[in-house]
DNA sequence: GGCAACAATAATTTATATATTTCTTGGAAA
DNA sequence: TTTCCAAGAAATATATAAATTATTGTTGCC
């Protein structure tokens, strides 16, 4: 029985239920890009999509929604939340603000451990290459994984569960952005010197140190993102959202 | 069977939908602790309680499960947020953390108008009886109302929309605790010395003042229901959350 | 006589409810 | 103690009801 248990949800379903596979399933597709910014998510195209019905459906959208990827409006379905320009540059600020408390707070609890989990984390995403291919970029799903053990490790000594789970939704929305935009933002920078740069401040103690290097790590990515023409092309309206 | 049904529509839920509506109850009756902690939320209790289907049902719980308030168990329905000692401090060290970084920064960005939303939002809850009766504690609704707007004013100011709805849902959860404890904690302090201070640092452009007494504010909350016994005494393992 | 605006109806879509299936858990028997 | 069966609860699917939007037609005004 704990053998059985353990293998059916070992290969069979990663997540048991319906609704948290569709939930996954339509977190990536988010993520990616491939649900656009601002459109309709009709429940037909939906179930079509993800072969599963309504409620799961629903289910799963109202999380996403909590996680601010969806948007709902009231008796007129969901949609793709929007981006603009605004949010952008409101959630990099908000961003490197509370990492940067987050990040101090670690470095003031820290610990032996942490430290060589830091020390891991930087040595395994510096070794792992960002692009699949070396002419163009390709997504490499095990650098994004990565990349982001390496962020939450920064934070992971601070202390606060709550705390970290909002820098993990500010990273989220941060990410759709980053995705967006990543063909034209690959070869310009260096990132690995920048992740580099940030653990040695770490392991040296120096707080404030670190702190700048986080966060004009951060702001680069959103300058990039922002000088993006493309992106935000479509938006008339850049600021506003309903 | 259509016609009651339609009128029951009409009347009760002008213009929201059964979800919302469902949401707001279940909301109340968590904060107010006629929900206690660690009780299982049966399907069919919650449609006989509050006269409703499953499908609005999962909706507001996977909303309240989002804010903190829920938990959900994966094949194994979903159950109210439990307490401990361990949270209520986690919970209040990082809204201490959190508040302190959003009122420096909504002192920073200060203007006129922002100033006077301030006075006004503490002289409305100064005059405001925090209880209905005077002999014993009844809880008033305008109070806490005038309270949660006269915190959220001092934040306001932050230019952060994610930052502000981060400070709301870690209000809300310690809202809770302090619900749940509250008849003890009536007597012994003058909160509204405290806010006018905090409102009159604020005006001064003291910023460091502003925010040792505003964490202090909130440590003395923590510290009052930490010293009730009562409330923590049926939990086993303090800390531990499934 | 033609164009525009408003209203009404129909179609599409969301929201709710009920029924069915699947999973878990507890109890009994081997 | 372990396994199997039954009962109950949760998750999903389908059907029904309600609401919004779009299109078409009619009427009024230019």
């Amino acid at each position: 029985m704990v053998t059985t248990s353990a293998l059916r949800l070992a290969s069979v379903t990663p997540s048991s239920t319906q609704a948290s596979t569709v939930y996954d399933r339509l977190r990536e597709d988010l993520l990616s890009g491939r649900l656009e910014p601002g459109r309709k998510l009709q429940m037909r195209f939906l179930t079509e999509t993800y072969q599963t019905s309504q409620t799961p459906l629903r289910e799963a959208l109202n999380r996403l929604t909590a996680d601010g990827l969806v948007e709902c409006r009231e008796q007129r379905g969901f949609y793709v939340a929007d981006i603009s320009r605004n949010e952008l540059i409101e959630l990099t600020k908000t961003r490197c603000w509370v990492e940067s408390l987050a990040l101090r707070e670690s470095m003031a609890a820290s610990t032996p451990q942490w430290e060589e989990l830091l020390l891991l984390a930087q040595h395994r995403l510096a070794r792992t290459p960002r692009s699949l291919k070396s002419e163009h970029f390709e997504d490499n799903p095990e650098w994004e994984r990565l990349h982001r053990v390496f962020h939450r490790t920064l934070i992971g000594n601070c202390g606060s569960q709550s705390l970290m789970a909002f820098c993990g939704q500010l990273a989220d929305q941060l990410y759709r952005y980053r995705r967006l935009s990543i063909q034209r933002a690959f070869p310009s920078r260096h990132v690995s010197d920048e992740h580099q740069a940030i653990m040695t401040a770490v392991l040296s103690k120096e707080a404030d140190d670190a702190v700048a290097l986080l966060t004009t790590h951060y702001q680069q990515t959103a300058d990039v993102i922002l000088q993006d023409q493309q992106i935000f092309r479509e938006l008339q309206n850049d600021g506003e959202r309903a």
